[in-house]
DNA sequence: TGACAATATGTCAGATTTGACATATATTTG
DNA sequence: CAAATATATGTCAAATCTGACATATTGTCA
């Protein structure tokens, strides 16, 4: 699937408008790999400045530490679902999300 | 499940301090069900803005009028991945979140 | 009021996601 | 460098979600 690729190439340094060319992404479809990127992002970016391992953000999340390995890196097997309920838990509220997104 | 009755109650009116005090929700809790809220509006929102009935929605964003409605109820059945991808097809795009959620 | 359109509710089999585990690979530290 | 610690990857049974359908309720308009 066309959008796995885009989150690594994304993370390797690319920019998403060449991407989403290159792979040929409806416009749907990169702006929903956008919302997952800036989602696992913040995550990864709340759990670090918490100074928390992926384990112990595991346990706090009632999870393993190979789904939070996931979840930063947006696996496709980890949906929005469970990334904005894990930024909830690490504390996040309504009004994060305005900056998450902006 | 206690989360389901806030999203009732919410709609019919009350005040979301008020609500969670009653239902002894953690912040957790209620921090999660207005993400779940913010998402579900704006949807139904959305959905008006283009004029469209739930059925053409569903046609658009290829599931059933049911789930349609189910999802602009906060029924307890759909996730916030559903909702997001939802939004995104109609169009929604990653700056509109900082929007849906102000 | 009655007919028609729109929305809501309940159910369920099939599909997807989840936590968990094993294990591999990086990264840090002594 | 080796050991220890942290992160990544693959797999799978159980749990959850999804589209679909039937049907009920509500809203609209003549």
């Amino acid at each position: 699937m066309k959008k796995d690729k885009l989150q690594k190439l994304k993370n390797a340094g690319w920019k998403s408008g060449t991407v989403q060319e290159f792979l040929g992404l409806t416009d749907t479809e990169s702006a929903l790999v956008e919302v997952r990127i800036a989602l696992f992002e913040a995550f990864q970016k709340m759990r670090k400045e918490k100074k928390l391992t992926q384990q112990e953000a595991a346990k706090l999340l009632n999870t393993s530490q190979s789904r939070i390995s996931k979840l930063e890196k947006g696996d496709p097997s980890v949906t929005l679902d469970l990334m904005i309920r894990s930024l909830v838990t690490l504390g996040a509220k309504k009004e994060d999300f305005v900056r998450i997104f902006k």
